[in-house]
DNA sequence: TGTTTTGTTTAGAATAATTCTAATTACCAG
DNA sequence: CTGGTAATTAGAATTATTCTAAACAAAACA
């Protein structure tokens, strides 16, 4: 049993539970590593940050808790052209903007914007997620 | 040199080079396909519907064409999740509503709509791109 | 407390979409 | 015609992701 992957915060391990993620230690250490750097890291970014603290860690247990994550809403899955998905622990309604450089930022959007997007649609549409993203060039950071 | 590649059939050639594209027949079958049927085929599924005509063609040259034809703003590629990218020949501004099962559908979007997405970029933004993508349950068509 | 069941992790193989490579072919310019 | 550039081709390579089967851990039960 490794150390790096038996110490369980309570914190993070709480947030889990209440969203009906079993707190695993592999799935906080994800977690923790998507809270600690709010950029948007692919799976391989976070399997190479995680792998500092858990050695052990496989990349298919990256996957499997990303997807977890994203399944109960505690992380976003970002799509962007034929990127690998970036993920991103921002939970406030918000688009991306994909700079030609590859970064990607946050834009925060207002309730409003997105009912206007929802009411481009018939009422009998069952919309579920509304994706917002933008490509362009942004200033230099 | 095959018959079916050879005959070039004025109109969709003359569109290619106006937008600076050789209009090779390749590329004139393959945007001919797209025009014919509007729905969002896959780079698979237009080699698929494109051998009928011309049964020599690669599948590296239907992603070439598509590419050039993206490139030269003829068609739209429209990217989802991690599923393979969808061709549409739809040149109007729209956003896409993905059906869980599977069905993509053109939404309008009115010049108001974009602007005010537009709007939550700071101005110093060059936005080259915006894509509106939502996801949900469609009722039956 | 042991045992069983269920869920999780792991390493590596498999898959699927896409891109690359090198060789051939088509087209245009001189 | 001839040479040069661009496009096409088949197949190999790549990359992100998913699958598989075995090992492990944790919870539920006897």
């Amino acid at each position: 049993m490794s150390e790096t992957h038996t110490q369980i915060s309570e914190p993070v391990a709480d947030v889990l539970t209440d969203h009906g993620v079993r707190p695993t230690s592999q799935r906080e250490t994800v977690y923790r590593s998507l809270l600690e750097r709010r950029d948007h890291p692919t799976a391989d970014e976070v399997f190479a940050r995680v792998r500092e603290n858990a050695p052990t860690i496989s990349l298919a247990t990256v996957y499997n808790c990303l997807d977890v994550l994203v399944q109960h809403k505690l992380v976003k899955a970002v799509n962007f052209e034929r990127a690998p998905t970036q993920y991103c622990a921002n939970l406030a309604p918000h688009a991306h903007f994909h700079d030609e450089a590859g970064r990607t930022l946050d834009i925060e959007m207002p309730s409003g914007v997105i009912n206007q997007l929802r009411d481009l649609l018939p009422q009998d549409f069952d919309v579920k997620h509304i994706e917002v993203n933008f490509h362009g060039r942004a200033p230099d950071s």
